[in-house]
DNA sequence: TTGCGTGCAAAGGTTTTGCATGGCA
DNA sequence: TGCCATGCAAAACCTTTGCACGCAA
């Protein structure tokens, strides 16, 4: 399953090579081009977004809508982490745009609610938590200060 | 703040009653454009995302990005409503589309660990819950019938 | 009459697809 | 050699914007 179906190219290698670099960090598909742009590295859209698409059926890579964005984060799921993803969440904030990894009980107690008592069969790989980080949180009750937040 | 600020067209008269009329369901802005032009009343794209956008900011409306769609989905807060979102989440069947909405305490609880624990202010009108409903949920262990979802 | 609202069309951004060519096995 | 992968370009999709005209106040 880890083993890809056919040809071992090039361009299919860097692409993984870059998205393994970037372990749970969530790039996109601009994000991809411009790095192989930067470095020299010819590799189309066309090619980014068909390895995209076949790593997503394959579970190699999760995809995520992120509200407010166009299209689609992608977030490297191979390797180590494969495992630890299935009881993995996903925390936004939506001010500076940080996303916090969480593996926490409670929420593994609240999908196991979901399904007994709403009969529904919750997802972590694709459910994000918005809300307001504890930073911008701060920020926000002090907006008056004047100083921005730690929005890169 | 229910009060538009300024004129009063027959467009967005229309629009708003169009809005109410689907009460907590999600339209996107082609559901609007497909409605008044089955209706034979002439609503250009552009007027339709200039209210929306207005809206937006006037918290008439919530605008989600739902994974799988591009582009967003809008749900009308004014009247009744209002009150009760603020502890409305959403469940989103990866599979078939239904949202599903829940007002569930087990939410409530998990979203107040999450700010005691993590500090992190869930909120809950940006916040999607995805997974499979129950339906789905039944259809995927029984994929050799070869009868399709109930998708639409 | 003033100025916002509307419609049309074009632009902007992201993702998908067709087709000929290139490269892995 | 056969077939898949790639690149280019065009298309498809949704949203935004410019501009001239229409309409509410």
């Amino acid at each position: 399953m880890a083993q890809r179906s056919s040809y071992q190219t090039k361009q299919l290698q860097q692409m993984l090579s870059y998205m393994a670099s970037k372990g749970s960090q969530h790039v996109t598909a601009a994000d991809i081009r411009q790095h192989f742009q930067s470095a020299g590295i010819k590799l189309s859209t066309a090619t980014i977004y068909r390895h995209l698409g076949r790593m997503l059926k394959e579970g190699l890579v999760a995809r995520y809508t992120i509200d407010g964005n166009q299209g689609y984060c992608y977030e490297f799921l191979g390797g180590t982490h494969a495992q630890h993803k299935t009881s993995c969440f996903h925390c936004k904030c939506e001010h500076c745009g940080i996303l916090i990894h969480l593996a926490c009980h409670e929420i593994e107690a609240l999908s196991a609610h979901l399904n007994q008592s709403h009969h529904f069969s919750l997802d972590p790989a694709r459910t994000i938590f918005y809300g307001r980080c504890n930073r911008c949180a701060l920020d926000h009750m002090a907006p008056l200060i004047g100083q921005g937040c730690h929005h890169g």
